[in-house]
DNA sequence: GATATGCTATGACTTTAGTCAGAGGACAGC
DNA sequence: GCTGTCCTCTGACTAAAGTCATAGCATATC
């Protein structure tokens, strides 16, 4: 055993609260597995023998279309489960799953998971919580991806990356990227470039300023009416300019 | 009592296979409720306080931007669970709802369906499996959404309307749209006009045919591709007619 | 310090999507 | 049969997204 697998489970939403003998339980049917940067997990549509906890490093679940083109559907550190879904309905992987980095994931057969939630009811309400904030995410994309425009996605990106540096007022707030605007891209759905664009269109704006990979935000209200409508916020700006009436 | 609860519940996926003693114990908790067309049911981000199963009618789950288009989520209809993902993580409703028709709907408490989940390890799982194949429906739509054009999207929206009515083999397939062109473009994240359009792109390159509103589907092979690859498959079809060099 | 590498920024261009407006078909109610 | 409503289809146009090519800037390595 090459980590403690106890503490590691513990760390997890899904099996964090379980009292010590069942995480004992859970470990003791637990496989390790050690992943090289770039070495996939599973494929989407292969047939699923079970799931997996992300112990270290960072795996990301993505999809992938004929150009190569990707959409991350979630960042997967430490603490994270992968491949739950087909623990539960019994289909093939939805998505496809690699190590962004070197990366350690314990492997849980799906007959054991079952059997678990059947025997604590606790473990079923964690791993309900689970499912619940996995659609409720992709509710979220789902809505963003149909219904707003890349600049605006990058500007609800920003707003969620806020989020994780809690700041106490209005005040002009700094996030360091720690995502190429690749990396953003495949998760905002979208390219480079145009990424690249919508940061300058929001630097223009006024709404934040870049400084290397420093983001600070100029004006959270304007992001935040942005990222809801870029057209009118865009207008409001430039009303301020014109005049009302010839 | 306008309708038998418990043969109601019986039909949903969620309280399917459980015991008669059960289903009672739930139809006594739940409260009938009736929705007259273009009634909401919950709004995005109203806090929620339980559950809803479709009796009767049709009720569909979508979220809207500024400009008033929609993306439908699903479409439930009778047998469906909806507003099920606040109950086991606690946050307000994902989506909207609101009745496409005259519908009935039974609505649970949140504090009921975990007290039973607690309770019946077998209702449990089959909400996790109701969580889990909505997981991956959302992930096929972002996949959808992400990475094919429009064109593509139709396709594979056409592809999946066959597969409720299952045919023999290769032989030309028919399928009724029970949808109009608007109602297909907010499920597959477009407009009318755009749809109209592909549908004629799909018709000009022979892959289906139209009368009135029953899709003849010519070729599902070459649909498959081009579902797949918009491009090549174009390419494919053209090169037929061209010679191979100069 | 020269060079390689990986990333960003930007202009020019092509393709795709979305908007707008007009024409016409199907169908229900009068 | 007429009228209104709802829907489809189409062309012309605008806007957004994506592609391509190039230049430039950091950092790391030799």
């Amino acid at each position: 055993m090459t980590f403690n697998r106890i503490a590691a489970l513990q760390c997890t939403t899904l099996f964090g609260g379980l009292a010590a003998e069942v995480l004992t339980d859970i470990a003791q049917r637990a496989v390790e597995l050690h992943l090289q940067k770039s070495e996939m997990l599973f494929l989407t549509g292969e047939p699923a023998r079970g799931l997996f906890v992300v112990v270290s490093g960072k795996i990301r679940a993505f999809q992938q279309n004929e150009d190569g083109r990707e959409q991350v559907m979630y960042p997967d550190t430490a603490g994270s489960v992968l491949g739950d879904v087909p623990v539960f309905d019994d289909g093939p992987y939805p998505v496809s799953a690699m190590a962004e980095a070197e990366a350690s994931v314990l492997f849980i057969e799906k007959s054991d998971i079952r059997e678990l939630c059947a025997k604590y009811p606790s473990l079923a309400l964690a791993a309900l919580r689970l499912m619940a904030g996995k659609v409720r995410n992709h509710a979220t994309l789902i809505e963003a991806l149909s219904l707003h425009e890349v600049g605006q996605r990058l500007a609800l990106f920003l707003l969620a990356e806020t989020q994780s540096a809690i700041s106490p007022a209005d005040v002009p707030m700094a996030i360091r990227l720690r995502l190429s605007n690749h990396e953003i891209a495949s998760r905002i759905g979208s390219v480079r470039d145009v990424v690249s664009r919508a940061f300058s269109r929001l630097k223009h704006q006024r709404l934040i300023s870049i400084d290397n990979r420093d983001v600070t935000i100029l004006d959270l209200q304007g992001l935040k009416r942005y990222a809801a409508n870029a057209r009118s916020s865009a207008a409001s700006s430039r009303t301020t300019f014109s005049h009302p009436a010839v």
